[in-house]
DNA sequence: AAATTCTCCAACCGCATTTTC
DNA sequence: CGAAAATGCGGTTGGAGAATT
């Protein structure tokens, strides 16, 4: 089926500003969500998939644009550790940036750095030697746990439907959302990363409705901030195992 | 100054999963 | 319950600009 305008040839290649106008105006006027309408509604000659990532990706004025810090820079090595290449859910927890941003941040740096060893690289990669990835399987749950995603609602989405298999094994989420915060809480202490903020979805979508947020300001004075400690020992769990 | 190589990032593609009928 | 359609994700590519030769 591809696009709806596959019968007419839908543009490709980059956006122009007219475009991005119109994509906008569209976004404003109904909402996200619903992308195989957008280009109708738009009046824009792309396919619906074009039309989401440009917004997700570049429109949405929850992104956060310029060059990463490094808090982020550290917080990306580290999820990465712990998700592997789960972009979109370490975009989500990272605040107002984008999967693609933390991809591309990822393949041109640190995949780089790994090939390319200098002084500094040397110290971060002493630091990220590991590459036991906890690998979460994506987007699958149990039937029940996506029922409690709104429908139309991407960042949720992004941010519930992947789980790392190692706690899908163990207890499902339950269907409360505060239940499912305390599960999601746990299981990020657990692997030894604090509770970052909640914030929107991978690409400035509303966000999550309890991910991570029931510490309120507390949980966004801590931002960034992690348990050195908790870190170390999971580190040292894993070298102790034989993991690393 | 021109040619070549490198870097970065926006966008596309294919596919797995979810939703709808 | 199965098929079709829609959605969303991660991998990859292409091109523009910067850096180097």
């Amino acid at each position: 089926m591809e696009e709806a305008a596959s019968f007419r040839r839908v543009r490709k290649g980059a956006w122009t500003e007219e475009e991005d106008d119109l994509l906008r105006k569209c976004v404003d006027k109904y909402g996200q969500g619903e992308w195989r309408r957008v280009p109708l509604r738009a009046g824009l000659n792309r396919c619906r998939k074009s039309c989401r990532l440009r917004w997700l990706n570049y429109l949405s004025p929850n992104i956060k644009r310029g060059e990463f810090t490094e808090d982020e820079i550290d917080m990306i090595v580290r999820l990465h550790k712990l998700l592997g290449n789960r972009w979109t859910l370490i975009a989500g927890i990272l605040s107002g940036r984008t999967a693609n941003d933390v991809k591309n941040y990822w393949n041109t740096h640190m995949v780089r750095k790994k090939t390319v060893p200098n002084e500094e690289i040397h110290q971060r990669k002493t630091k990220t030697k590991t590459n036991i990835i906890i690998k979460p399987r994506p987007r699958t749950l149990s039937k029940d746990f996506g029922k409690a995603k709104p429908a139309g609602n991407t960042a949720a989405a992004a941010s519930n439907n992947t789980i790392p298999q190692d706690h899908l094994d163990g207890n499902p989420p339950s269907m409360t959302p505060e239940d499912d915060t305390v599960w999601w809480e746990s299981m990020i202490l657990e692997e030894g990363v604090a509770t970052p903020r909640c914030r929107g979805g991978a690409a400035g979508e509303p966000p999550p409705t309890s991910l991570w947020s029931l510490e309120g300001e507390k949980a966004r004075d801590n931002e960034m901030s992690f348990d050195v400690d908790i870190w170390n020992a999971l580190c040292a769990d894993q070298e102790e195992m034989g993991i690393i």
